[in-house]
DNA sequence: CTTGTATATTTGCATAGGCGCATGGTCTTA
DNA sequence: TAAGACCATGCGCCTATGCAAATATACAAG
């Protein structure tokens, strides 16, 4: 099956463009550094991040028009998640991003102040879901 | 001397951004592929993506201004290379670099082409110096 | 069907970025 | 000093992008 090769060289060099394009941007990395670790509604983000709704939806439309991330609708909420890395090339890019999310000071205040957001239940309460991609405990943990 | 953290988070986040931004353009990416194997002057990197001479040295000086890549002068020529890595940051993204760059066809194209512009002896000739982080016959093979 | 909540999209404006062309600067050599 | 090789930068044009404010849409509840 590692003959995906067609899909994965195909372009790679427009994708890897487009992606990068699309973290490079502050408000975008706080949307991901959040987003690898689980499931989230608009209005959490927006909460987390203290921006703007409409602002918000942008960043998160410009995230799904570069394949990074999926969304569903639930009920009068829509939830974003990351894509489900299928190729090497998005496996890694995760890897490199929770690498380099780790230790930023920015992003782990983030991550605080999601799980305050999130205690509060200003949106998800039990709607909450982790990235399929991690376990549910270190999801959580690591949160 | 891990205590460099002061510098390495000091501002991590806007770092990380205009790193991304850099990377966001495909004309960057191929120039960073070919820098990842040596160090190079304009008109080599010029020839070989067959740009015109001030959009490669305009885009060279985004990278610069961004943190990624230095220069140095020997004549009439100036040479980039990339900078030496010193935070794990900077070591991360070369090494996820390197791998997503590996696999690309126009990646391998463009670092075929550099070995013939390097035999053709257009510019550097005898001037040619691998990148310091890469084993020096690594980078000549990896070439 | 109306109201309220959560999202998306449109509009207007300001800035950043990419490219070609022309110009100017730096260094070498004669 | 003059010519040639190599490189940087300013200018004009155009597109992309970011933000705020207003507006539109989708859904739930009454």
């Amino acid at each position: 099956m590692r003959g995906s090769a067609t899909k994965e060289a195909r372009s790679d060099l427009r994708e890897l463009e487009h992606h990068f394009k699309a973290l490079g941007d502050a408000t975008r990395l706080r949307i991901l550094n959040l987003l690898l670790h689980g499931e989230l509604c608009v209005c959490d983000i927006q909460h987390v991040l203290v921006a703007t709704q409409p602002n918000v939806s942008r960043h998160l439309a410009y995230l799904k028009n570069a394949g990074l991330v999926l969304d569903r609708r639930d009920g009068y909420r829509i939830f974003y998640r990351l894509v489900d890395p299928q190729d090497g090339a998005k496996q890694r890019l995760y890897r490199f991003l929770r690498e380099v999310c780790a230790d930023d000071d920015q992003f782990k205040a983030d991550r605080n102040e999601l799980r305050r957001v999130i205690k509060a239940g200003h949106c998800t309460l039990s709607q909450w879901k982790p990235y399929s991609a991690i376990a549910q405990d270190q999801a959580r943990s690591a949160l």
